[in-house]
DNA sequence: CATCGATGTTGAG
DNA sequence: TCAACCTCGATGG
């Protein structure tokens, strides 16, 4: 799945495109029939995300909360609306193509609502003028045929969200909700950004768990997965291995302060942007292919980007973690 | 065209 | 600790 940056950008376009409609609610694939009829009809009243999880508010005290899980993703079409705080272009979110950017966000230009030669799943349609409501300007009808399975299907009169492949897609309670947010741990865009600091220097430092694992660890800190992970442990020079409790407290205060910024970017951009010290050349390069865009992700094997040294390749909790053991002490 | 692996989590054992 | 979930781009034949 899309680390938290990811889900951020979705609520973002749930938030201006849905928000204070009547949304029609369905289940193509049958598997979200009974919760797609508790809300069907009703008005979505707000839209928010905490670290991986994504909460849609409907009017009658009931919430849509969904986790994309590893290969989730959301497909938008019809009018899209463009949030001015994320970048350009609409269709797909949640999965990345194979430039390792949200394609539908990714502002690189390839993808933009203007270009030509989008992506062959870029769903791209913007009504054009009232003459051809009605029609997308990719030649499709509305609505939009359901292709494959889709878990849960969201319209308002003019905008389409279509859900597919989620680990959770749930109708809860106000209760079950809050249940939920209390197992999460702080994220940088929700709430007090001091407060969510002190949270998680507590949290991590208290424990003998390796740091490498606390990162990951959702309960102490919302939003983070594999890529960032290894990147923000390069980016602090820190050993995985070390216990929580080891870390000083000064470099956990400056990793919490790392993810704020990494997540931000990545809000904006809709990339993974983890080396963004670098510029000019050194950064078109670093941004040609997904593989050449991390410090440490991805590249076993690969000389250090820094010192040389191979990076290293190994599993921690069933999964990959990359890091040099050189810079990372 | 078949198979693999992935930015994740849950729950069984 | 590991299988299941159930999607799709990348990879190899």
């Amino acid at each position: 799945m899309p680390e938290g940056h990811s889900v951020h950008r979705i609520a973002r376009q749930f938030e201006r495109n849905f928000v204070g409609r009547a949304i029609s609610v369905s289940s193509p694939q049958g598997r979200f029939a009974d919760g797609a009829a508790l809300i069907d009809g009703s008005t979505m009243t707000r839209a928010m995300a905490v670290g991986k999880q994504m909460f849609l508010e409907f009017e009658g005290d009931r919430w849509l909360r969904v986790h994309l899980g590893l290969y989730g993703a959301w497909d938008f079409s019809g009018d899209i609306l463009i949030d001015p705080t994320i970048a350009s272009a609409n269709g797909r979110m949640g999965q990345t193509n194979q430039r390792g950017t949200d394609p539908i966000y990714d502002d690189a230009g390839e993808n933009s609502l203007t270009s030509i030669g989008a992506p062959r799943k870029t769903r791209v349609h913007v009504r054009m003028s009232e003459q051809t409501k009605g029609l997308s300007d990719d030649g499709s009808e509305w609505p939009p045929p359901v292709v494959g399975q889709v878990r849960a299907r969201m319209m308002t009169d003019t905008t389409c969200a279509d859900l597919r492949g989620p680990t959770a897609c749930a109708v809860e309670t106000p209760e079950q909700i809050d249940a939920v947010l209390a197992r999460l741990g702080p994220d940088p865009l929700v709430g007090d950004e001091a407060e969510g600091e002190a949270r998680f220097v507590a949290s991590a430092h208290r424990r003998s768990v390796a740091i490498g694992q606390l990162l990951m660890d959702q309960s102490v800190v919302s939003g983070i997965g594999n890529v960032y992970r290894a990147e923000m442990l390069f980016r602090a020079g820190t050993n995985p291995h070390t216990p929580g409790k080891n870390v000083p407290t000064d470099v956990l205060r400056r990793m919490w302060r790392d993810w704020s910024h990494l997540l931000r970017i990545g809000v904006d951009t809709g990339q993974m942007m983890t080396m963004d010290g670098l510029t000019g050349e050194a950064w078109r390069s670093a941004m040609a292919s997904r593989d050449d865009r991390h410090w440490v992700y991805h590249r076993a094997g690969l000389p250090c980007r820094v010192c040389g040294t191979e990076i290293v390749l190994e599993e921690m909790q069933a999964r990959k973690l990359y890091w040099c053991p050189t810079c990372q002490t």
